[in-house]
Parts: structure tokens; sequence; C-alpha cells
DNA sequence: TTGACATGCAACAAAACTGTTGCCTATTCT
DNA sequence: AGAATAGGCAACAGTTTTGTTGCATGTCAA
């Protein structure tokens, strides 16, 4: 596990896609259809989306008779925020402290 | 502030970048020579990267003499954390739920 | 000043991404 | 069964991204 953090970046790096995920977020279980009103793009545009999302674990789909829920999980952007970020944010201060002192290190030299 | 937040999303979601900023973190103040090394790429590739980066205010730097200095900034790294992904924090567990009724009621019904 | 070093800039090619069109399958309703 | 609805798949084109090569600029050191 862990691996596939990449594809998860990725899959947040498109408006469109935090747009659904923001959708989802708001309204959970949402069809295809559904989730193409207001989307400026064709139908199977957004079906790429969603494989992209669902690739990266952040869409879970479930499959009712000729229509197709799609569900937020949340679990990838947890993650992230548990390994990736959480590690920035730890040295935030110190780093923001080094960087002034390195700056006003070059000022003063 | 924020409207660049998809700067940041794109900036992140390049494997390379993110070594980049890991290697700052790492060693904060690296030149640009200093940061090619070991990086399967030509120096001038691993400018653009810093450029996106730099755009996306996740590095910031100065120029001594001849030699650019670079240094990480984890402010927008921070806000990404603080506006959208504990958007999703907040709710996980409630949509996880739910997914899971949904879930469980298709199976049922 | 001359040579070496650190970086900048631009044109080009390859690869990845996004969205479109066209057509096909499966399910539901009458 | 037949029409309408929901969605899947694939080829294609336009755009963006990424990395390369070649050359230019600026700084340091002797």
């Amino acid at each position: 596990m862990g691996g596939d953090q990449d594809k998860v970046f990725k899959a947040l790096a498109a408006p469109e896609r935090r747009v659904l995920l923001d959708r989802l977020r708001a309204n959970n279980g949402q069809t295809l259809g559904q989730l193409c009103q207001d989307m400026e793009m064709t139908r199977q545009a957004v079906t790429r989306h969603l494989k992209l999302l669902e690739e990266a674990n952040l869409v879970a789909t479930i499959r009712r008779g000729r229509e197709k829920l799609h569900y937020l999980n949340p679990m990838p952007i947890h993650e992230i925020a548990e390994r990736w970020i959480s590690k920035y944010e730890r040295g935030r201060l110190r780093v923001l402290a080094e960087l002034k002192a390195k700056l006003e290190e070059k000022t003063d030299g």
C-alpha cells in the first residue's frame, strides 16, 4: 500500500476531477448521468475522469441495474494527509524560520 | 489567495517534483547543480520542474553570485491541508459509514 | 583577460492528457 | 418485442507536458 500514491496525486491534479469529488462529497452515490450534469464535456469524457478517480481508489462504484453508482472514498486523501502532508507540516515553522534566516544572512553579507 | 491552488496540485502531480521537494526538505537551500545530482534527466529539465514548483510558490529562490539557492516553502501544502484535505477528513468516517450502508442495502434488497 | 563553472533561454521531438465522435451492449418500460 | 435509457469501448485530433540539444549570459578564479 502507498505505491499508488502517485495515482492519487495525479488524479487530484485536474480541477474537473476535484469538482467531481466535491459533488460526490455533497451528494454521495450519484450515477454517471447525474455527474455529467453541468460538466461542460461529453459523458465519455466524464467517464474517463471517473475511471482515473476509480483507479486512484478515490471513487468506488456499484452497478445497479443499468446504472452505475459512484461513491467517494476519502481514504487515499486521508493517507496523503497522514503520510505526506504531515511530513511537511511538522517542519513547517522550522523551515520557514530557516528560510527567513537565510534571507537575512544574505542581506547582511 | 487560494486561486493558485490548482498550480499547487499540478506541481505535486509529478513524482520528480515531489522528490525535489523531499530533497529540499532534507537539505534546504540547495543550488540547481546540487538538485540535479541523481536526477536522471538533464539540468534543463530539472530547471523546468523547479520553475513549476516556484510558480506554485512551493519553492523560493535566491540568487547568490553565480548560483541559485532553492528553498522549500511548505505554506501552499499547509493551505491545501487546511482548506481542501480537512474538508474530506472531516466527513471521512461519515462517508465511509454511508458507503458501507449503501453496499449492505444493495445486498439486502 | 581567459578559462571554468553555474545557470538561462529557445527550438524541437516524444509522450501523456483530454475531449470528441461513432458505434455497441445491457437494462427498463410499455 | 420494440423503443428509450444508462452506460462501455475505441479510434482520432488537439493540447499540454516533458525532456533533449544547442547556444548565450553572467560570475569566479588565476
